[in-house]
DNA sequence: ACCTCGTAAGACAGCGCTATCTCGCATGTT
DNA sequence: AACATGCGAGATAGCGCTGTCTTACGAGGT
């Protein structure tokens, strides 16, 4: 029986599990995963026992046997921004229901970062990608490509139907409220823009397109490479008010930064919605408490991780995806600020 | 030259690294660990060959070959809590520059979910684990002592010296708050708690004890199990105001809280702090923006973090820990809301 | 009664790496 | 010159599990 001597972690092994049901090691492996030819009495036996024993499979060895683990790779910009974390909170929900984890790293908007996260997560052989946008380095896409796992681009939508991917046109959201704000009467306009990625940039060309279309000039862009926060939201603002007073309506492309606006508008007695309108972007949670209230484009993040995970894990189990896109829209949320 | 295939993600075998730079797979695998043992200059051709392959080490082979990971199961309560995302991102930041990688896992505040999330990580076989404070179950605690891991909690203090913790006095800052109101002139306490977690209770016992000890009565409390939020401070703000006009200072256990209160003050009319004080906790981004700007209690989380890994990883290096308690303290940041 | 066939259970090997033991060689000692 | 010593490099085995092949056995056909 030495060779059954348990791991060091004080877990017990297959072997053990194996042996107090009265069956082979493959046979318990086997009823454990469920793998339809086993006598039922017996995978109850091996259930038993597992439970028992307190058993949980090795996933090094298991990963180790079979050339792929039950892990799903998500990549994530940040950790900071709440949007993603609700993301990646339905990712989990799902993955775990149906056995699996989320693999999950953040790069911190750095495509050098994402570079190498790619590359150390693929070591672990996950069996499917989630990943945020189309922003890669060209090192990374090969990577992604090359490694032939199913994989799903969540919060942009593909421009090609060779990939698969779950989320809302940014542009659309961004002439939305281009929209909302002529309608309101507003003449001129600003963006306010902060880290710059992908997206951002995205939501800025539908804000401009439908101002041009609808006969009024380009917003005014006030944009910086750095993270978006409230503080500098605050800058930003106190800035435009000394530069460009005129302005009577901003789209701030996240709702930290309207917030940070907001503070100062109510600092320096600037009337919102009477004297300059605000939109923010994303519906972040206290952009419905704020003073004013804000107006914001509600962004289904949520949704997008839940719809996300059952189609790759829909792939990773051999299904043929039916739609490669899926748009799950967005809401314009009117509020107090506009 | 078969047994040289490549893994299936396409990433390379420790056997071709070894075979490019003509030496045994066992001495490329030292070189690579930078076992002392291996001549420069061959360390240097198997480094060579790495890159040149761009060679990733399989975390699942050396898992499984050594019985130890090189992963350090990191507990967290929430993700929700920009708090723990900033302890967690220094955390990450340590131990990545060593090597190591973080086996994040969060429970929503939930002993049931921590238990099973330490049951599956165990199984990873890590090398340590950085926990969250000592609120765990009694079969988690059992889980974590007997599998003798190194270990660190963090954001509390141990009352044994046989357990090593980082963190602060949770009680000593609500103490802090509490002289701070007494100080300036208030009279009429109350404490507003969400989520109800063990540092939640300790603060608010530092806080009443403080006061009874000053000549006071106890503060009112206002308590619910429910996620602390920016709309659940603006709903008991106003209920407060409802049903205790008197009180003229209000701690709030997290500054989401608060900051839904202010929202809600300004809304009614409510001067602050004229009328009445607010002092917040964590001093999170958006406390020195918001109107009034909110005294808060800044806690030392990204520190505790950085101290906590590099604790850590001098256990995992077989050091003898010198103090088992680090106390890194907190500070009162006074702005205009007190 | 004989054979085929399908199914359930076991045997076997090996995933990619590292712990451990072994060996060869250069160095130092008497 | 004979021997002990140390050190760098290789050989060997095995971590815990699963893919694949093999075997045992009962059912069904003639």
């Amino acid at each position: 029986m030495a060779k059954m001597r348990s791991r060091g972690t004080g877990l017990p092994t297959l072997a053990e599990v194996a042996a107090k049901a009265g069956v082979s090691p493959i046979t318990a492996s086997r009823a454990l995963r469920a793998v339809p030819s086993v006598d039922p009495d017996l995978v109850e036996r091996v259930r038993k026992a597992a439970k028992l024993l307190g058993y949980v499979p090795n996933p090094a060895a298991r990963t180790l046997a079979s050339a792929r683990s039950r892990s799903v790779m998500v990549l994530i910009p940040a950790l900071t921004n709440q949007l993603f974390i609700e993301m990646f909170e339905m990712i989990e929900q799902v993955l775990s229901a149906r056995g699996f984890e989320a693999l999950m790293g953040h790069y911190h908007y750095d495509q050098a970062e994402e570079e190498r996260l790619i590359r150390n997560y693929l070591a672990y052989q996950p069996c499917g990608i989630l990943v945020t946008g189309f922003g890669q380095s060209e090192v990374s896409a090969r990577l992604l490509a090359d490694c032939g796992l199913p994989r799903i681009h969540m919060m942009e939508l593909a421009e090609t139907a060779d990939v698969a991917s779950v989320g809302f046109s940014q542009e659309a959201a961004g002439a939305a409220v281009a929209r909302h704000l002529i309608e309101r009467g507003r003449r001129h306009f600003a963006f306010f823009g902060a880290q710059l990625d992908r997206r951002l940039l995205q939501r800025r060309d539908g804000f401009q397109r439908a101002l041009v279309e609808a006969g009024f000039p380009p917003a005014l862009e006030i944009m910086t490479p750095e993270p978006s926060s409230i503080a500098l939201g605050a800058a930003q603002f106190s800035a435009l008010r000394q530069t460009d007073p005129g302005i009577d309506a901003i789209f701030f492309c996240n709702d930290d930064l309207a917030f940070g606006a907001s503070f100062e508008a109510l600092r320096q007695g600037v009337r919102v919605p009477e004297t300059i309108a605000f939109v923010g972007f994303n519906d972040l949670p206290g952009a419905d408490q704020i003073l004013p209230r804000l107006t914001s484009v509600r962004t289904p993040r949520a949704e997008i991780g839940r719809c996300a995970a059952l189609r790759l894990l829909a792939l990773i189990e051999g299904e043929k995806p039916a739609d490669t896109r899926l748009d799950l829209g967005f809401e314009l949320i009117v509020r107090d600020s506009s």
